[in-house]
DNA sequence: TTAGCTGCAAATACTTTGCACTGGG
DNA sequence: CCCAGTGCAAAGTATTTGCAGCTAA
């Protein structure tokens, strides 16, 4: 779906801001803190703006937030496919993976919970060291 | 072993702050953040000394920062067998659960990887509704 | 005794809010 | 046209730093 029309589905209107950031996102494919979008933004667009586009889109599930060990929240585009993250504990680098084995898991926790009725969600990422780095 | 020991053997001199932090926790047995530790410790604590004692403890690898969905870092006493937690998304409650499925997705992932060497640390976390919370 | 800790104050960093103006539809 | 969205300023909150005095060992 073309960008315009994704905001606009979302029910935002396509300012050049929203457009610009989604494309943003689009393009770096990683999951990206405050600083890197205002960074890849034009200047001209003031921070202020982009926590509330980012807040605006989470809700409107358009932007998935991903919160990794001891960093601030990054946020990426909202994808079908659930993936997860494996993270470079030395440079930081991230990279996606997916996996259906958690669900098992989550049905099991479940089953022997006392007190969950359900679960809605979860977070799981992995965090290593890249080949990079480890030379 | 005793907290004092434990303060001590982790390299750090067994102030009354501490050996209170150190019982709180214990005795808490919850991710607690810094909110809920300042309100748990005396008050002629300050909370700059709560913020240093939990880094030096968290590099000396006797507490464990829990990064939770959009909240403020949590910490625990870090504990040999390495549980996760399930989330109410309604009331905060928090539970434990213990799983080691876990460890074969790690190594299929890093088999897969282009870029990652090793798995050194993950994130497992699940979010539901409590029983409480679905009634 | 003395180096590691603590408390207080102040600086810094991060995020949210208020409001008048702008521009998308 | 007109209201959602933006920029700027300012407030609010979270965290870090500097330093003088305290205390565990």
């Amino acid at each position: 779906m073309d960008v315009l029309t994704r905001i606009r589905a979302a029910g935002f209107r396509a300012t050049k801001q929203r457009i610009e950031l989604v494309r943003f996102l689009e393009k770096t494919k990683r999951p990206l803190d405050m600083q890197d979008i205002v960074k890849g933004l034009s200047r001209s667009t003031d921070m202020v703006t982009v926590y509330r586009m980012l807040a605006a889109f989470k809700r409107a599930g358009l932007v998935r937030e991903v919160n990794l060990r001891g960093e601030h929240p990054r946020y990426e585009l909202e994808d079908e496919c659930d993936h997860h993250h494996i993270v470079c504990t030395d440079c930081g680098r991230v990279e996606d993976f997916t996996d259906t084995a958690h669900e098992s898991i989550e049905k099991k926790v479940l089953a022997k919970s006392k007190s969950f009725k359900s679960v809605t969600g979860h977070s799981f990422d992995l965090y290593g060291v890249c080949k990079t780095c480890a030379k």
